[in-house]
DNA sequence: AAATTTTAGTTTGTTGAACAATACAAAAGT
DNA sequence: ACTTTTGTATTGTTCAACAAACTAAAATTT
């Protein structure tokens, strides 16, 4: 008999676990990770670390320097650019596209509620997740698989960045209510409308945290 | 001083070297490659193949299958209509909203130029390189790193497929002309016009692709 | 003869240790 | 104050070994 247990590989498991000590913060953005020190710490060989690192890297929560080894990703100004600039592109033409009777909007409707509840309960991490949450629902109605990993793979790095400026509630509550509405517009078929209020919606929260990001930056006298 | 030979990491080298072999046909789509084997024959150890083999595999070339070992992947169906929807998204998007005055335009202009030359030459293999290129400048024209790396996976994934072909000659040559008024379209300012003829050139070519890949594989009795 | 179980062999998964090559920081010399 | 040297820590790479999982052939049972 098959159990059924995926048992995932330990290099998964491994992978999965940095992944969360960095979002959660542990692990803080520029700070490198020793292959001795964390591979003793986890109780895994170095060679079996060093697979996780390549993995990591190309996933760019890690960054790589030949001889100098890996460091959580710090990132840039210009990365958060490009990540905001790949969002509209691709949530914009997924809302705009699809059919308003898609399946992925259940989970849209899911996260904005959970939201809605979250937010009385002043829980703004997790509005952050949901808000993560509505947004891969947004990607999935492009019905690709490739998006949908390369989309995740941005969230992290995004992640990566909010991490770097707690102020949880400042961040995220204003768009709760966007997400509701550009649900909404969705729904009822004016797609082109949604595509117009999340490419609104994205250019603003690109400038909020460009600028909250410079002033940190400079603040901490990091040189980028 | 420094020599300022970038001398790519030994990682780095190994993949490259694989990667072409896989591209050129070397190895063929759903053949296993042995650690051992692999590893004694490029001279290297088997840590550090595996090491590569954990890239080629975030890259969409290597299937990785837990205990079994990995093994060339072979572009399903599925995946070919995933790759052609994610191209349609992005370079008729990229060729929407770019000025006609961007830079990348002089790699357009390039890869067309020098794909007319070869097709008079008869070099189909190299007109399919030189298609890889305009699209390539098409999608730079988005300016976005991520996007330019996304798609240069995409790229080789296909590459994959083709190979799986032969007959250079049916599947490039008809594109060639459309490049260059898909290019001429643009340069004129009719971005529209020029995302149209893209998004219409991709339809057509994914059909193609598919038919042609249905009937190759059935043919020789693969189970998809 | 067909189906199941045993068994043996091969390959990947994982570890540990060793050494080479590189980078970093401190000490020494100019 | 600047360069050179030296020493040390870390990554890069290899090798060897064994455990765990898969594969296929042989042996057994039905």
């Amino acid at each position: 008999m098959n159990v059924a247990l995926p048992t995932l590989s330990l290099n998964d498991r491994v992978a999965e676990q940095i992944r969360d000590r960095i979002v959660r913060g542990e692990f803080q953005p520029g700070s490198r990770l020793s292959e001795v020190a964390l591979s003793e710490s986890l109780e895994i060989s170095r060679n079996t670390l060093r697979e996780v690192f390549r993995l990591l890297t190309k996933e760019g929560l890690l960054r790589h320097l030949p001889n100098r080894g890996v460091f959580v990703a710090i990132p840039s100004m210009a990365s958060i650019m490009d990540i905001y600039r790949v969002r509209r592109m691709i949530e914009c033409q997924a809302l705009q596209q699809a059919i308003p009777q898609h399946p992925a909007r259940k989970e849209m409707r899911e996260a904005v509620a959970a939201q809605k509840q979250l937010r009385e309960a002043g829980r703004w991490v997790e509005v952050g997740t949901g808000n993560m949450r509505f947004h891969k629902g947004v990607v999935a109605l492009a019905d690709s698989e490739r998006l949908n990993t390369l989309f995740s793979h941005l969230l992290v790095e995004l992640r990566l960045a909010f991490g770097m400026l707690g102020d949880a509630e400042f961040m995220h509550a204003p768009y709760i209510d966007l997400n509701a509405h550009i649900l909404e517009r969705f729904e009822a078929g004016e797609m082109e409308q949604a595509a117009k209020l999340m490419h609104d919606y994205l250019t603003h929260s690109e400038r909020v945290l460009l600028s909250v990001y410079a002033r940190r930056m400079s603040d901490a006298g990091m040189v980028l």
